[in-house]
RNA sequence: GGCUGGAUGGCAGAGUGGUCAUGCAGCGGACUGCAACUCCGUUAACGCCGGUUCGAUUCCGACUCCAGCCUCCA
């Protein structure tokens, strides 16, 4: 029985999706503005692992996640670019997609842009007014009128009375009460604008996600979820639009990625400590990163640093060591449902990957000893660990191209490296150890690990 | 100040009322011409103070510290 931890309910609960074998999930994407930094990337791998584990269960998933691509943010930096919005957010999106594809985050199955949605957000807002829980003001924007909706705040556990006390909201002549938010913002001159009913304008920051979840899967689905930084103002106010709108219950349950940190604080666009998807791949191997992101529990904060992103390279290589050179069987025998039913297990606990790593860890330890022993459980066990290594998408890759890695500029080729164990052999096979360590040191220096064998010797780049 | 989390061995990171997490690193051994990879063995931890209990790292309470949200941010 899976188990998922809700942030609204702050506890861990069996999972019961609205429809039998279906699930339907909205995930709050990027506002386009800028490059991925490695905090979307979390989110991007958190919900990927979380939506692959959810089919390997058997599941029908509906993955939806957005993409905010009108916002003051995308006006100011298009403006400083002196390009228009579009330009803009089509090439922030074209390199997301890249950024996702190199650290093999499967495309979710809908990916909405509110711009694409206009209608149906101003006939949200449109309904809002209707109920009486939005007003238009003189000066063109329309506003929630946030005390007209009883649950406003169950999400973060806050009343309106502690957070106008707090008084760290903006001053708004316009608004009804300060604590209002804004639906739908008029036009600056010469900013991007639709038509609407209360004049040129466009969507306030929340009332996008409502309307797109909506027309993607309805009223009411399963799971909402999305970054740390979200629950507040964001999911709150998205609670507050669309129940007062659909007149029913939004999401079933919430779930929020934990923050990455650097040096102990936040990664965050408005602290300038962020490190961007493609920064960390200049330096690291994709699936180094994929990992690193995808071993620690998807709520707790990780710190992104070089030890950390180390740790990965060496725990992924030990996988790969594992698999190298073994095939891997048509056929898992026994021991596929053993292990999977154990890491299974770790998973339906709220999705617990780092259990679930001590679980391949223990296959790799059993794969090794079968590999050693020349037994056939190792095509066995390599297939066991492939597979369910594949759903927390790693493993993948060919062994030895993994391990071999590219070489970086200035570095031996593979040519050059297995022409230099030719000779080495050759040395070895004259017993001239001297000549033989001397190569194998000029390849350590240039960070070529040689392994030999019965078989032969392979290499291996370290990093 | 309000609201969420968290504090575990050298590091990372799970978990449990009384026997093992797991990975990296360390130490001893096997393998090897010597190594690397691998295997076997092994060291070592539960922030602080009380309480409950035969027994608490695990449950309860206080305290200290850390992080996040309360303003745009995944």
């Amino acid at each position: 029985m899976l188990h998922i931890y809700d942030t609204l309910s702050k506890q861990k609960a069996p999972f019961q999706p609205i429809e039998p074998n279906r699930i339907k999930m909205y995930v709050c994407g990027v506002t386009v503005y800028d490059l991925c930094h490695i905090g979307h990337g979390r989110v991007m791998v958190s919900f990927d692992v979380i939506t692959r584990y959810l089919r390997a269960r058997g599941w029908d998933v509906t993955y939806v996640r957005n993409i905010t691509d009108v916002d003051d943010k995308i006006i100011r930096r298009a403006g400083e670019n002196g390009e228009s919005t579009d330009q803009l957010t089509d090439r922030m999106i074209v390199a997301m997609h890249q950024d996702e594809a190199s650290l093999s985050v499967l495309r979710p199955d809908i990916e909405p842009r509110a711009t694409a949605f206009i209608g149906d957000i101003i006939s949200m807002v449109e309904t809002l007014i209707e109920k009486g829980f939005a007003y238009a003001a003189d000066n063109g924007d329309v506003y929630y009128r946030v005390e007209k909706f009883d649950g406003y705040g169950k999400l973060t556990n806050r009343n309106i009375d502690d957070m106008r006390a707090g008084a760290r909201v903006e001053v708004n002549a316009a608004k009804e009460s300060p604590m209002d938010f804004v639906l739908w913002k008029s036009a600056k001159e010469g900013e991007v604008s639709w038509t609407s009913p209360w004049g040129e304008g466009r969507p306030g920051w929340h009332i996008e996600c409502s309307a797109m979840s909506k027309c993607c899967l309805g009223d009411s689905f399963d799971i909402h979820g999305g970054g740390p930084d979200l629950p507040f103002p964001h999911h709150e106010n998205e609670i507050a639009q669309s129940e007062a709108a659909n007149g029913c219950s939004y999401a079933n349950l919430w779930m929020h990625a934990g923050a990455v940190r650097v040096a102990n604080e936040k990664m965050s666009k408005s602290l300038n400590n962020f490190f961007t998807i493609r920064d960390v791949l200049q330096v690291y191997n994709a699936e180094v990163v994929r990992y690193f992101l995808s071993s620690v529990h998807y709520r707790s904060a990780i710190d992104y640093s070089e030890d950390s992103l180390k740790d990965a390279r060496a725990g992924l290589e030990r996988f790969y060591q594992a698999l190298r050179g073994v095939a891997i069987a048509a056929d898992e025998g026994e021991l596929g449902a053993q292990y999977e039913a154990r890491f299974f297990e770790a998973m339906d606990d709220d999705f617990n990957t780092p259990r679930a790593f001590a679980v391949l860890f223990e296959i790799v330890t059993e794969l090794n000893k079968a590999s050693r022993d020349g037994s056939a459980e190792a095509s066995q066990l390599a297939a066991v660990l492939k597979r369910l290594g594949g759903i927390i998408g790693l493993l993948q890759q060919d062994p030895e191209a993994f391990l071999q890695g590219e070489a970086k500029e200035g570095e031996l080729d593979s040519d050059a490296i297995e022409a230099l164990i030719v000779q080495r052999a050759e040395a070895k096979k004259a017993r001239d150890f001297a000549e033989s360590d001397r190569i194998r040191d000029e390849l350590a220096s240039q960070g070529v690990i040689l392994k030999d064998s019965r078989e032969g010797t392979s290499w291996f780049r370290e990093s």
